[in-house]
Order: C-alpha cells, then sequence, then structure tokens
DNA sequence: TTAGTTTTTGACACTGTGTCAACACTTGCG
DNA sequence: CGCAAGTGTTGACACAGTGTCAAAAACTAA
C-alpha cells in the first residue's frame, strides 16, 4: 500500500524533529560540548544506536539545530527589514535582532557560531550542512537588498564598497561582537563598562561607518 | 645544595617549553582540535603521563601555546604602534598585524581563537588561563593608548566613544572578520570576491569609522 | 501462519583523557 | 661504599564518549 509508506516517512519526519527537541534541551542544560548522543537519546526516549539512523554524526545533529536558529533569524531579519523604511535603520535593526537572536535562543546562536567557524567539508556528504550554507545564503541576501535600499535612498553611503562585501563585514563584525560580549562579560564590566554598553556602542559605530558623510 | 635546585628549576623550564614546542609542532601538522596529548608526548619523546605534571590538562596547555601567541602579538602590535605618528596609522597598522599573525602564525591565532571563545573559569586554579588574560590585557592597553594618541592628534574623531571601548570593538571587529575569511574563504570566493579583498574593505571601513567628519 | 521488510537495540571496538602506584634515578649522609 | 629520602618517570588502569553491526523485535502482506 501507498498510504504506508506515506505514514511512515510522516513518522520519520516526526522523529527526527523530536531528536533535534532533545538535542537542543540537552544543549540547553549542558551546552553544545558537553551535550552527549547518549543524553540526548535518553532524552528522546530512544536508543543511542538509532540516532545515528537519523543522523550520521553528532556534527550532523549539531548542523541541524543550526538550521533551526538560521530560519529563526531569518524570519528575525525579515521583521527587521521590513518594520523600517530606510535602508540604514533597517540595518541596524538587524543588527539589533542579531543580539537579541543570541540572547534569547543561545543554543541556536552557539550551533550558528559553531557552524561559522568550521570550514566547509565540501561536496562531501552532510546534507544538513548544506542546508546550513544556503540559510546563511538567504539571511546574507536580506542584507544585501537592505543595504542597496539604504544605498538608493541616501541612508546609507554609496561607496562603502560592494553590498555584498559589506553583508559579509557587517556579519562578520556582529559574530565578533556578540562572542567578546559574551564570554568576556566579566571582564568588559572589570574594566567599568558592562556588555549591553559595549553592543550599544559598536552598532552605533557601525551605523557611523554606514551613513553619508 | 641550592645549586642543585637552581639546575632543577632550569631543567624543568626547559622541558616546560620543549613540550609546548612539541604541542606547537603538532598542532601545526593537524590542528588544535586533533591535537592528541598522545602524539606531544611522542613528539617531545616523553610519556603521555609526564605531560600532565606540567600541565594541569589539554586546555592548560593550548593556554601555553596562547600565551606564546599573545607576546607574539604584542610585539606586532607595539611595532606598529612605533612605526606611525598617527594615532589613525597605528590603529590601522595594528589591523594589518592581525591578519598577518593569523596567516603566519595559525596555531597562535587558533589558540588565540579559542581562548577569546571561553569564559574565564574564575579564580579558579589555572595559572596559565591568568597569563593569557594579562597577555590579553597588554595588548589591549597598546590598542587603547594609540586611540588616545589619534584623538589628541586629531586623526581620530574625539566623538568615537570611550577609547577602552573603541578598542574592545576593533579587537572583536577584526576577530570576526579573520574567522570569516579563513573559514569561509571558499564561499566568499564563489560569490565573486576574495578573501584579501574582504579584508581589505573591512580594515578601509573601520578607519572610516574612526576618522574625523 | 509465515516469509519478507523495516525498525530498534545491546554489545562491541576504538580512541582519547586523566590518575596512580610502582619503578628508576639522583643526592646527601653515616 | 651503601643506603635512605627525595624527585622524576612510566606502564597500566578506569573512565567517558563515539560510531558500528549483527541480531532481536515489530510490522506488513500473502
Amino acid at each position: 500500500m501507498n498510504h504506508i509508506a506515506e505514514r511512515r516517512q510522516e513518522e520519520r519526519e516526526r522523529r527526527h524533529a523530536e531528536i533535534i527537541d532533545a538535542a537542543e534541551a540537552v544543549a540547553a542544560q549542558v551546552g553544545l560540548d558537553a551535550m552527549t548522543m547518549d543524553e540526548v537519546a535518553r532524552n528522546a526516549r530512544l536508543s543511542r544506536a538509532l540516532l545515528y539512523v537519523y543522523f550520521e554524526d553528532k556534527p550532523d545533529l549539531v548542523f541541524a539545530i543550526c538550521q533551526r536558529g538560521l530560519e529563526s533569524l531569518r524570519a528575525r531579519f525579515e521583521a527587521a527589514a521590513s518594520r523600517h523604511d530606510s535602508g540604514l535603520a533597517a540595518i541596524q535593526a538587524m543588527g539589533a535582532a542579531f543580539v537579541d537572536f543570541s540572547r534569547e535562543q543561545p543554543v541556536h546562536y552557539d550551533a550558528l557560531a559553531r557552524f561559522a567557524r568550521h570550514s566547509p567539508l565540501g561536496q562531501d556528504g552532510a546534507a544538513n550542512e548544506l542546508a546550513c550554507l544556503q540559510g546563511g545564503d538567504s539571511v546574507q541576501r536580506i542584507m544585501v537588498s537592505c543595504i542597496e535600499r539604504g544605498i538608493v535612498d541616501g541612508s546609507i553611503r554609496a561607496n562603502v564598497g560592494p553590498p555584498g562585501l559589506v553583508a559579509l563585514t557587517l556579519w562578520g563584525y556582529m559574530q565578533g561582537i556578540i562572542q567578546l560580549a559574551t564570554t568576556k562579560a566579566a571582564i568588559i564590566e572589570h574594566r567599568g563598562y558592562d556588555a549591553a554598553h559595549l553592543i550599544d556602542h559598536a552598532l552605533q559605530l557601525a551605523a557611523g561607518a554606514l551613513a553619508p558623510r
């Protein structure tokens, strides 16, 4: 029968999602590093071996988490893009959205940061990695379109450079700042500033770099 | 005798350095992640167990590598600071020096990046971690003094913000950009740019953000 | 029922970490 | 010299985690 294959496919997808849910729950408690396949399996009430039917690897599972994160981030960026008229304002809102994202979904953010670190494995298997790359791409595209919009509407100076490069630069910038703010909060405070302060400052500085002179 | 304790102390330090040498050699070949204590021990012609006499942990050993890296980076920054008259030019030179550093001493750079990621363990043991924090501090101080110099000599606009925050921001920025450029070189090229291009652009953009209007 | 297919698992092999009791070597002293 | 006390060094162990596989269990269709 054909219904049967269909049902199985659905169950397969549901299970797939459940495993990711379980992994996120574990990671939320102990972090992605300390998250073990055993714990994930226990949390999803499956045997550990079964995880390897649904995911290649532990990295593969993390890619799946990252994928969800990217989707969420994309939605936030899109919202930011449509909530503002001027290109610059939209880009600024994206910076803030990125920061919010890192705070509200730390596991997703961490998975994303990991993904950003690792060089792509090339055309090697890993369907989930590919999906992450595509997810990253669509986020970038939103940024690019807003930068172009800003150049047209005059809120961003025309000679900032090619929008594609500007988007990449801003992306790297935000990653760097957020990482600094989250991991070195103690040190920053010890110097008399605080993390929120640093981030505000960084966003402002970036806006200044894009605005016309 | 007192000479004997002295000699032993020297031998201890020599061995300490030799282990770090061995670790760097291994890491240069396979990367910090894949570097195993066993391989390091073999490379230093010692038993694995002895490594744990000289270093707490594998992380501790990586901190030691990081320390060397920070010292090297400090020297490069200091050179950059004294090679230029204007504060802005000095800061720009530091950006370039950071990039050079990441290219010429990838293992040191990677150790540094790892250190930057991990939150400090607090007052917990780990003498090497403390040394890294201090090393990071002295690098920051060089940046701060150059920013202040730039504000005085007019090459940097006075309202960029508190020099301490600006230094932190620039630091995070460079980390983000270099990471992006090194791990995602393939993707960047796929979009018609290249890594060197991106870095040039990023440095230019940063300079623009600091320069007076 | 039964034979074929798919799902699920326990048990295993492997790699790497960190620890410890015991071994080996130096050194100072009777 | 010989021999204790201290120091350096190591092999062997316990442990934790990953990924794999043959076989058990569950399901399906005749």
